[in-house]
RNA sequence: GCGGACGUGGCGGAAUUGGUAGACGCAAGGGACUUAAAAUCCCUCGAUCCUCGAUCGUGCGGGUUCGACCCCCGCCGUCCGCACCA
């Protein structure tokens, strides 16, 4: 019979414009049914959506959906990271407002997810720039700073000289801006900061709560975090060296075992003891200049030397008053983590040995490996940082290092250095506060105003939000906010005085600590949140599952996490802890490139312009204008620079959106890069055209009829494979095993095909059309959360009521789940010689005599008994000789 | 250097977590239908040996076990994150 090919293009509008018009997605914060909060990582309005979007919002899309689909009342909304450098950059570049850019940039952007039939509720929808978000972020700033969670110093900061703003240690990669990819300069400025130190060890701690997040993630998150325990201990300067006033010098080590192997201090160059130590020292003030120039990238560090400059400085030993040792500046000790400054014991730290060695010290070892001889246990240029025991220790020898730890430190706490104790215990974080301030206007202003009498002054709360001028001038480099002519001159809301508000903006990683929690109730216009629909008994949150990109793992989901507690801290939130209960980041889509020509000549060609053969498994390329051969280079990510990039409306307009969605699903895991290929886009719409064909080729013979399972014969077989299918591809859409599903549901309709095709020439029984439109419907109630609109197709041309999108998951019946027969593999010796197929109630007695009775393994056996018979029921038999 | 993940056909990947390795898809080869093409359908598709069949086979080398892609020990390789962090 001949059947019209689905049409994705007259089909798939029409059932978008159908779930609008019925506001299908549109959840309501008050209904009694259980919750479920599916979130995507909202996108940043750039122009255009990429394939990496279509992606993400697919996978959200089949949890939202399949979740509905279970009876959950469920949040799926959608909104735009819309602050950020970029439409600065549009406005400068081509004469636009910032504003218009971004919003134009929403405009086409929404569209074309409207395209891909995503179950969001569009209601919800906001910008970050909207000033009705971003007055309720500003309210909370001030909030945060009333409860000490926010602090205004001056720190050296990592200054991006290319986007003329500073940045938070996260956004420095390499030594380099995360955006512009400029080398970072430190620079001493004052600065907003959120107080995320404060919260260290809870955000530590609470990482083990987190037992639906990727385990990478969370490893990631702990080494950022970078707790580590040691002892802080102060050493007195020997008078005698000591500049005026300074009596001694304060150092942070996790190994105070190894005090005994100690041979020398060692500073910042900004440390103040060594700037003290060059007023007088010319050469010591050249050397510190000299090296306060070095590069901190990955690859200077790798290859820089260690250089150190001796401070004439001397320190007493804690527990030795006849021991002194030298006080170096040097290059590789940090100013902001510790204290600064180390004692180097060279013995047991490569850097500190390379040190010692450069500088004719001391090598002391002092842990050697368990068993070894102490009297000629040596350090020459390798360090042994291992455990071990205590040697040259004198009342530590013999012991183990952790021992020696607290005995260090129980004797130095009973020791004082002025009024304080020698030795502390301390735990050291390597998290530093949040630097929030940029020197940018596309942003959300601080609303601070400066008055020279009255310092620092909120915005009274009457008066938000403080909102960005609509004119602005990019004609000239630096803050555009603080060339602004009028903007920044206010009167200052204490004094009344002249005073000037605060030009910077926040960095755009708040507006995205919170979105997920303004989605609960985005109307409310008095405050950020809604207790009862956040995150009361009845709220929203916390977001039961989260999907995007891992390079997000440390940033957004860190400060995300930070802002959840703080919000709680201010009222905002009042139960949940951790804003994404279930987090999972998805692969990214890749794709082969293709080079024209060699040498430097050479260039990138697009996809589209190239054509590829196949012929016996050899691939080749060549260019679709004029034939010439075309290089098939490496998969990599999708890049302009590359071309390697298919662009998603090409793809909707051409295949429709299931195609897009399913493809997107099949093959890879879902957490692994995707390879975008022409074969495989093609394979998912041959899919789609099958599941069309099925369907209206057997519709007519199957109106009328009711579905029921057959439990025998053919039809009982048809029954349990879509019945097992129900059970597992719920099992698997549960787990994000998307690429599993998949397999299941070209397994089933392989299975459905040829009784479908018997009944459509006119030979079924009743028993058979009653089973066979059972498993399509079930088929087609399963592929409604990854292609909702040929579902819909289907479901209509069975003659079903309403939308498929409304209509429940499909209930499967264990018993038939499992087969009344079950086959096992027989092996000899571990190895399958047959298999036996026997009632699956069997018991070992009974499965074993008919396996002994078996024809092959009588042979195999050559008449003497067997050694062993294993028999594991429901599994598999193996016959030992 | 520290931490994590991974290694299975020509390719993407399955394997109920110790029980038939290679499901499902893609690519390829052969065939059917067709004047032809598209679409569709059928067959083959880890390697070796001459077929039935057998032997080998999950990065490499050992081990545990009736049985190992899975567990243990020792290597090799790839990818990712962090990093003069004291």
């Amino acid at each position: 019979m001949a059947t019209e090919r689905y049409n994705p293009r007259a089909s798939e509008p029409r059932w978008q414009k159908a779930w609008d018009e019925a506001k299908l997605f549109e959840t309501k914060n008050d209904d009694p049914r259980p919750k479920y909060y599916v979130l995507e990582m909202f996108p940043y309005p750039s122009g255009r959506i990429h394939i990496g979007h279509v992606r993400n919002y697919t996978m959200g899309d089949v949890v939202a959906r399949w979740r509905r689909a279970m009876g959950y009342n469920v949040l799926h909304p959608m909104g735009w990271d819309a602050f950020g450098l970029p439409a600065e950059n549009a406005a400068r570049d081509n004469k636009v407002n910032p504003r218009d850019w971004t919003y134009a940039n929403i405009a086409t952007m929404k569209a074309q997810l409207k395209t891909m039939g995503l179950s969001l509720d569009w209601a919800r929808e906001f910008a970050t720039c909207d000033p009705s978000y971003y007055k309720h972020q500003q309210k909370m700033f001030l909030d945060f700073w009333r409860s000490g969670l926010v602090e205004r110093k001056s720190a050296k900061v990592n200054w991006d000289p290319e986007d003329m703003t500073v940045l938070a240690n996260e956004q420095v990669i390499d030594g380099r801006g995360w955006r512009s990819g400029a080398l970072v300069e430190q620079r001493d400025l004052t600065q907003w900061f959120f107080k995320i130190t404060s919260m260290s060890q809870d955000l530590l701690d609470s990482l083990d709560t987190l037992d639906k997040w990727p385990e990478k993630v969370r490893v990631m998150q702990a080494n950022w975090i970078g707790r580590s325990e040691g002892l802080l201990i102060r050493w007195r300067l020997a008078e005698a060296t000591a500049p005026q006033g300074e009596t001694e010098l304060e150092v942070y080590t996790t190994r105070p075992d190894t005090i005994f192997g100690a041979s020398f201090m060692a500073v910042a160059a900004d440390h103040p003891l060594a700037k003290r130590a060059a007023e007088n020292d010319p050469a010591l003030a050249a050397f510190i200049e000299d090296i306060s120039h070095m590069g901190t990238s990955a690859a200077e560090l790798e290859t820089a030397e260690k250089k150190g400059f001796d401070t004439g400085i001397r320190v007493v030993h804690p527990f030795d008053d006849s021991w002194t040792l030298p006080v170096y500046v040097a290059n590789f000790v940090l100013m902001d983590y510790g204290t600064g400054a180390i004692f180097g014991c060279p013995s047991g730290d490569q850097r500190d040995l390379d040190f010692a060695n450069k500088y004719g010290l001391p090598v002391v070892p002092v842990v050697m490996p368990e068993g070894g001889d102490a009297k000629t246990f040596q350090i020459i240029d390798e360090a042994y940082g291992d455990d071990g025991v205590m040697i040259n220790s004198r009342f530590l020898d013999g012991m183990a290092p952790k021992q020696a730890f607290d005995e260090v430190a129980t004797r130095l706490s009973g020791v004082t250095v002025g009024n304080r104790p020698q030795g502390e215990r301390k735990v050291q974080f390597r998290l530093r506060d949040w630097l929030i301030s940029r020197q940018r206007y596309w942003g959300c202003p601080i609303p601070v105003i400066h008055c020279e009498a009255c310092g620092a002054v909120p915005v009274p709360s009457d008066q938000l939000p403080v909102e960005l001028p609509a004119e602005v001038s990019f004609d000239k480099p630096g803050n555009p906010l603080d060339h602004h002519p009028t903007w920044k001159h206010v009167d200052c809301p204490q004094c009344g005085k002249p005073a000037k508000r605060d030009t910077d903006t926040m960095d755009t990683f708040v507006d995205s600590s919170w979105y997920f929690a303004r989605f609960t109730d985005p109307w409310n216009q008095e405050s950020p949140t809604t207790p009862n629909y956040a995150d009361g008994p009845n709220g929203w949150m916390p977001v039961n599952q989260y999907i995007g990109g891992i390079e997000h793992a440390i940033l957004h989901l860190l400060y995300s996490r930070f802002f959840t507690r703080a919000m709680k801290v201010t009222g905002h939130l009042s139960e949940v802890k951790e804003p994404f209960e279930g987090m999972f980041t998805q692969g990214m889509v890749v794709h082969e490139t293709y080079r024209l020509g060699s040498g430097p000549n050479a260039r990138w060609v697009q996809p589209v312009e190239v054509k590829i053969e196949d012929v016996d498994g050899k691939r080749s390329a060549t260019l679709i204008a004029d034939g010439s051969p075309v290089d098939i280079g490496p998969i990599e990510k999708m890049s302009k620079s590359k071309k390697n990039v298919v662009d998603p409306d090409d793809i909707l307009a051409s295949y429709g959106a299931d195609t897009a969605r399913w493809f997107m699903l099949s093959d890879s895991p879902p957490e692994r890069d995707v390879i975008w290929t022409e074969a495989g886009v093609e394979g998912a719409h041959r899919f789609v055209q099958r599941v069309w064909r099925l369907v209206s080729e057997t519709a007519p013979a199957l109106r009328g009829v009711a579905a029921k399972a057959a439990s025998e014969g053919e039809a009982g077989v048809l029954s349990k494979a879509a019945h097992k299918t129900v059970k597992a591809v719920g099992e698997d859409i549960g787990r994000l095993s998307f690429n599993k599903a998949v397999a299941r549901l070209y397994e089933l309709i392989n299975t459905i095909q040829p009784p479908a095709a018997a009944l459509a020439s006119g030979k079924a029984d009743a028993t058979g059309a009653a089973a066979l439109r059972q498993a399509i419907e079930m088929l087609v109630l399963m592929i409604a959360p990854m292609m909702p609109h040929l579902a819909e197709e289907c479901w209509s041309a069975l003659g079903g009521e309403g939308f498929v999108a409304n209509q429940r998951w499909p209930e499967f019946d264990p018993a038939l789940t499992v087969d009344n027969d079950v086959v096992y593999p027989v092996q000899i010796n571990g190895k399958k010689r047959g298999d036996l197929t026997i009632a699956r109630d069997a018991d070992q007695g009974t499965v074993e005599k008919a396996v002994l009775a078996l024809d092959f393994v009588q042979k195999a056996l050559d008449g003497k008994p067997p050694r062993k018979v294993i028999v594991v029921l429901q599994r598999i038999v193996n016959v030992v000789a």
